[in-house]
DNA sequence: GATGTTCCTG
DNA sequence: CAGGAACATC
């Protein structure tokens, strides 16, 4: 049997941080070694409650957030192991979030952490009683053979039993002390001290009938005949409430009947206010704990039924009552609405509500909630992400783009414009981000993304198979409706891929054009690994990145081994305006949160590639519309200033469009520059005719290569643009 | 064979 | 933007 040590001393690593990945299956990851494979066995199932903390269906376990100070980010990367570790299988962490810099913890997760300890409690009594029941039946068998050691094997029993008695002793101390803790940090996460509790009860104890109404009665009377069989002499539970145990069927049907009248009441105040019910819940599992864990502890070492009603009276009151309270946290999440006044902020995670110990700037959620491409934005914030991206750059008369441009209201908290090279913005911070807009961790930006989507999806079907990969219910009912979403979000503007039809592939690729550029790289992060094959472990499959819209399982997995997400894309994005041709060793200096395999890096220069696509065949359509209709397509001062790429051109909006699109950063002059020139390369090939040679493209593509830019070392930082 | 690039398609 | 084919380079 476990001891009470080890039994509470998992408790730290049980009550996870929430957890950001779903761990699908606990495989091990095929680089197998590193990460200590998670063993289902070696944490206990919670059969009892597991599944009322799941409103969907959906394992979601309550990962009680009892340390945010883990949250940041170094702390974050030395306990991934643990914390893989601790994933149990289920959507980890879906219920409840971080408390990221919060004041407060999650009532949920702080139920759901109560409840787990009270399961371990009952599955530690559970565990004698079964060894006794052992003991018992050898005492009968050898009462059948054995007469004469019949008094003796008694006396051995008894024995056994007064130290099984002393042990479980012991541990209820254990647990009692643990419940004290819990319970404080209840009283902390509601606002009500421990002393104000212990106020209340003492004046009520002065009401009335020497203080003690029928409840207490009971409990006093409980108690005493506990103490009178000597056995819990010293568990005072005085920081229980006050509630009966169960010590007879007609007093428990009744209490039964007053606890669901008291439900009832909750289930009113579930709708005016959360908090009273969490309390309540707390309360009451005190109560079980107090009355049904002792009771039933030493009814059921008597062989009793008592492990059977606690377990009932537990399901009953932590099922309902929780279960209704994720239920509706849910519901209203899932809503997208704001949360109703009448919901106690107190019922929701520290990561639900953003930050309200007030450590991060106001902005602060609007930024996760940025992260969030299924959510609707504020209608204060023009970005959203559910439309297409600006509309209004086609409509509008001036170009959207000019730095005069009112800055969207994400950024107006910020001193320095948006469009600062990001050199000049920052000196120790992503260039993406203005120096007091990253409150967060990046890396808590996703999960925050994962966490809500796990939530939202929890109730949805399925959209991905990934989505609900480590799902038990949607495992059995649902075989992978995979769809592949990578293909819907088109990229490319309507554009006469005709001018491309005719295009020869050139002879050569561009290879050798990246001597240079290694060699350099080679100095730019002391002991390069010579390769790609440096970081490969094989861990991450090759659809791990979906794309930002599809938010899937192979994303979050992507995540859990640091693989690339759509801030990565972004930012390899803006580097593009930098680097057109980066190495794998000049990518892995600017990923340093990614966690570099053959697959990343691949998929990292497919997207330069796919940016470089994209470049060539603006460069080509502009040059040769500038050929055919003499450019007026490149604005005003092109006939002075042939093929200039101003700031308010069309081919300067589709550039930025792509690259850029929701302004996070200015366009360097540098790439305006280059643009220009490629621009120019194209417009004078097609002008001479050279077009017509099946190679025609390469010089300029291979004089593009040679413009790389050195990518401001603000972009060595980990992280990526928000949203 | 591994890697990188372009081209093409969806 | 992903996937794949074709090709080049090492």
């Amino acid at each position: 049997m476990d001891s009470p040590s080890d039994l509470f001393g998992h408790q730290s690593s049980l009550i996870s941080p929430f957890d950001p990945y779903p761990n699908p299956s606990d495989h091990p990851t095929p680089s197998g070694g590193g990460h200590g494979a998670p063993n289902p066995s070696s944490r206990p199932p919670y059969p009892l409650i597991h599944h009322l903390l799941q409103p969907g269906g959906v394992p979601m376990r309550s990962g009680g957030q009892l340390h945010p100070q883990r949250y940041n980010r170094e702390e974050e990367e030395e306990g991934e192991m643990e914390r893989e570790e601790e994933e149990e299988g289920g959507m980890g962490g879906g219920l409840v979030g971080v408390g990221v810099g919060g004041k407060r913890l999650s009532g949920a997760a702080l139920v759901a952490d109560w409840s787990y300890d009270m399961m371990r409690v009952k599955r530690l009594r559970l565990e004698s009683l079964v060894k006794g029941d052992g003991e018992i039946g050898l005492e009968e068998e050898e009462e059948r053979g054995r007469r004469s050691a019949e008094r003796g094997n008694r006396e051995r029993g008894r024995e056994e039993r007064r130290k099984e008695r002393e042990e479980l002793k012991e541990q209820l101390e254990e647990a009692r002390g643990r419940l004290k803790t819990l319970q404080e940090k209840v009283w902390k996460a509601f606002g009500e001290r421990p002393a104000q509790e212990e106020r209340r009860r003492s004046g009520r104890e002065e009401d009335g009938d020497g203080g003690m109404d029928e409840e207490e009665e009971e409990t006093a009377e409980g108690i005493t005949e506990e103490e009178e069989g000597g056995e819990i002499d010293d568990l005072s539970l005085s920081f229980i409430p006050p509630s009966p145990p169960f010590y007879s069927v007609a007093k428990r049907d009744r209490k039964a009947r007053d606890h669901e009248k008291r439900m009832s009441e909750e289930q009113r105040n579930v709708n005016g206010g959360g908090g009273v019910l969490l309390e309540g819940v707390l309360e009451r599992a005190a109560v079980w704990m107090g009355c049904g864990v002792v009771r039933g502890e030493w009814e059921g070492f008597g062989g009793g039924g008592g492990s059977q009603k606690f377990a009932q009276a537990l399901k009953q009151e932590l099922g309902s009552a929780v279960a209704r309270v994720i239920d509706r946290v849910l519901r209203l999440y899932t809503q997208n609405d704001p949360l109703p006044p009448s919901i106690h902020p107190s019922i929701l995670s520290s990561g639900e509500r953003g930050n309200e110990g007030g450590d991060l700037p106001p902005h602060a959620f609007r930024e996760q909630s940025e992260a969030l491409p299924l959510v609707t934005r504020r209608p204060d914030n023009r970005r959203n992400t559910l439309l297409p991206p600006n509309n209004h750059a086609n409509n509008r008369t001036h170009n959207p783009l000019l730095p005069s441009h009112p800055l969207p209201p994400l950024r107006q908290p910020h001193p320095h414009p948006a469009f600062l090279p990001p050199v000049s913005r920052h000196k120790d911070s992503s260039p993406f981000l203005p120096p007091s807009s990253c409150p967060l961790p990046l890396p808590l930006l996703h999960y925050t993304m994962q966490q809500l989507f796990t939530r939202s999806l929890s109730h949805l079907p399925p959209l991905h198979k990934g989505d609900v990969m480590n799902s038990d219910a949607y495992m059995e009912g649902n075989p992978f409706p995979s769809q592949h979403t990578s293909s819907s979000h088109p990229s490319f503007p309507p554009l006469s891929l005709a001018l491309m039809g005719g295009l020869d592939r050139l002879d050569g690729g561009m290879q050798h054009l990246h001597d240079r550029e290694r060699e350099r790289d080679g100095g730019m992060r002391g002991g390069g690994d010579g390769g790609m094959r440096g970081g490969g472990d094989g861990g991450i499959d090759s659809g791990m990145y979906l794309g930002p819209g599809s938010i899937s399982f192979l994303f979050w997995k992507g995540e859990r081994e640091r693989g690339l997400s759509p801030c990565h894309l972004k930012k390899a994005k803006l580097m593009f305006f930098y680097a057109r041709y980066p190495s794998s060793n000049t990518l892995k200096t600017y990923f340093p949160d990614v966690k570099f395999n053959r697959c990343v890096t691949s998929q990292l220069i497919k997207w330069f590639s796919n940016f470089r696509e994209f470049f060539y065949i603006q460069m080509e359509r502009f040059a040769r519309q500038a050929a055919r209709d003499g450019a007026p397509c490149l604005g005003r001062d092109s006939r002075e200033t042939p093929l200039r790429l101003g700031r308010d051109t069309e081919l300067y909006r589709i550039l930025n469009m792509h690259y850029n699109k929701s302004n996070d950063y200015q366009v360097p002059e540098r790439f305006v520059e280059i643009a220009e020139l490629a621009l120019r390369e194209f417009f004078t090939a097609i002008q001479t005719g050279r077009d017509s040679d099946p190679c025609w493209k390469k010089s300029i593509y291979k004089m593009i290569c040679k413009l790389d830019s050195p990518v401001p070392d603000s972009f060595r930082l980990p992280g990526c643009p928000i949203g």
